[in-house]
DNA sequence: TCGGTTACATACGCTGTGTATGTGGCTACC
DNA sequence: GGTAGCCACATACACAGCGTATGTAACCGA
């Protein structure tokens, strides 16, 4: 990769990264259907064009916004889960990290609502099983490891830990603020009397 | 009601089943977005005026398929619970028949992956908490009453077994025919562990 | 039998995606 | 340092699908 590069580079990256933001925030506030390329290119006084230029598609503007959410949530779960001290706190953690992610309502409403809509049901969880998917089945591979848990199977017990976790999170970025503080332990107390069920010997 | 029925009211009537069948199986099988409703019209012989003269838009017409899948899949698991002889097992026997309701691919993809595609998240949302939410919030609440569980935030709760359900529900109808009774019994034990610990005092 | 209503067909406008073509400014080569 | 080519983007257009306004024929009540 050229370190420097040529001023017309320069700005085309400029403009791919702007329409990126745009239709970040478009699609984030307004939802993927409502959301006309034409205001994403006049948030940025650009035209459809551009958008085409850099994007084959509505659909494959929306996975390079999904795609970022997905790196920038990932690795905030990963640095949480990474300064803790043993493999049950570092798991606890993730929960907490990943909870806290979803207060973001533009996360929560790219990756979980828009996601499956904009996507496909099927195509959306393709695509997390690269990032969520395969975050989650570490974790409890390495709580098995530890005897924490006891064996599971993997694939179903991964499956069901996202879709929990998804859907708290999606429950809480919706909730009421007022009632986020008191929904987040709840969440968190039948999280962990579950995960207790998992620790007897199956 | 008129217990007699004018033969244009007949008429009528078997159209809008009609219309509403074959939109059954149009959404079924090619999802909500790409089916026209041109398509569906022309399925029984007729235009999109009669379709529009029936249901006030596309959306309209899809709620009403939802509608009728939620219903039926409301009617067999309720028999399952009824069927059995103590709340657990009644417990039990409604989440079995849940599961094989979701075997069917029409209730599946209609009521788990075409809904919040085409209502939006929020909408069918609040469409499932008339049927399956309702459905799981009084099995939970008898299960408590009759001591089985240790009490529960009841709202939190509801929503965590939903989605799990939904979830398994979904992976089960999408996955190789072959895998589905391995899946399924993996799914009946992790659930099954996981409400163990619900079990133990709060 | 005749006026009104109802069930549907026909025709059209609009919105939004995708695509083909045009253009001006940057870059590279001589 | 002039020019040829290319690249980033704009403009224009084709096309699909939803919704709506209007037409029409069959039916029903008087």
């Amino acid at each position: 990769m050229p370190a420097i590069r040529s001023r017309r580079e320069q700005y085309s990256e400029a403009t791919r990264a702007a329409i990126l933001d745009a239709a970040t925030r478009r699609f984030a506030t307004s939802g993927f259907a409502a959301t006309g390329l034409e205001d994403v290119a006049a948030d940025i006084q650009a035209t459809r064009g551009a958008v085409y230029h850099h994007f084959a598609s509505k659909k494959a503007l929306f996975e390079a916004v999904l795609e970022e959410q997905e790196v920038i949530g990932f690795r905030w779960i990963e640095r949480a889960r990474a300064a803790a001290s043993d493999p049950w706190q570092g798991a606890m953690a993730a929960m907490e990290a990943f909870l806290d992610q979803c207060l973001d309502p533009v996360y929560s409403r790219i990756v979980w609502q828009e996601g499956p809509i904009a996507l496909g049901w099927q195509a959306w969880q393709e695509s997390e099983k690269k990032y969520a998917y395969a975050h989650i089945a570490e974790i409890l591979a390495e709580l098995v490891g530890a005897g924490l848990l006891s064996p599971l199977p993997e694939e179903t017990a991964t499956h069901v830990c996202f879709t929990m976790l998804g859907s708290a999170g999606m429950a809480l970025a919706q909730a009421d603020p007022a009632d986020q503080p008191r929904l987040r332990a709840e969440y968190g107390d039948v999280f962990r009397r579950m995960l207790a069920g998992l620790r007897a010997t199956g």
